[in-house]
DNA sequence: CGTGTAAGGAATTCTGACACG
DNA sequence: CGTGTAAGGAATTCTGACACG
């Protein structure tokens, strides 16, 4: 609950990203267009990932050899948020009922 | 044990090293040639820092506002080197340990 | 569609030095 | 000692475009 910091923190420039993946610059600005990545921007407008952007290149990069079409992987990463958000909302919806109960019987956070 | 690589990955420029601490590329750089942080170097030569960098950058930046010198919280960082170190290598008898033990007792590991 | 490449400019980083205190 | 700054060059990154298939 807060070492996703490092891994989700965009900080790495296109040319580290580009070492670490094989990539090509270009390769991975087009990702960018077609929405398969959204890196930040600093401030002169210079492109900034994070670890866990490395690695989803490099999942495209697998169906990419595969011939699976950017389209087609934009689907799956849409699928794939989409599954985790609704994990997170049964997590929060827990800890709320969590909550009522500790409130039901008196019971102090901690 | 894996969930380091994201902390101590050399990947940053100094120009975000900078931005996220807040302190000039000059004083990052002369820390270094204090000897107070090590990063590594891309092919062309460019500095790259991990976030335990940057957070090893602003225990510093704390320290020099107190006035101690570079020299001084160069020992600092030696002894707590020197520490993670000690308990490292206790863990590691630890694990021998019981390792010996499991063999004595024909247990497998798994 | 997906990727390479050459093009020109702007921003980044590097080193060594002078300044001040 | 610790840090700022100006200097000049080399490497990085950016965008828009043409190429090919």
């Amino acid at each position: 609950m807060e070492g996703e910091s490092y891994k989700t923190r965009k900080v790495i420039t296109i040319g580290i990203v580009s070492e670490l993946t094989g990539l090509s610059e270009r390769r991975i600005r087009y990702y960018e267009e077609r929405k398969l990545i959204t890196p930040e921007r600093s401030e002169k407008g210079n492109r900034k990932y994070s670890f866990s952007d490395i690695e989803q290149l490099m999942d495209i990069a697998n169906k990419r050899e595969e011939g699976v079409p950017t389209q087609e992987i934009r689907q799956d990463i849409l699928k794939e948020k989409k599954k985790k958000e609704e994990e997170n909302e049964r997590d929060i919806r827990k800890k709320m009922l969590r909550g009522q109960i500790n409130a039901q019987f008196g019971l102090r956070d901690k």
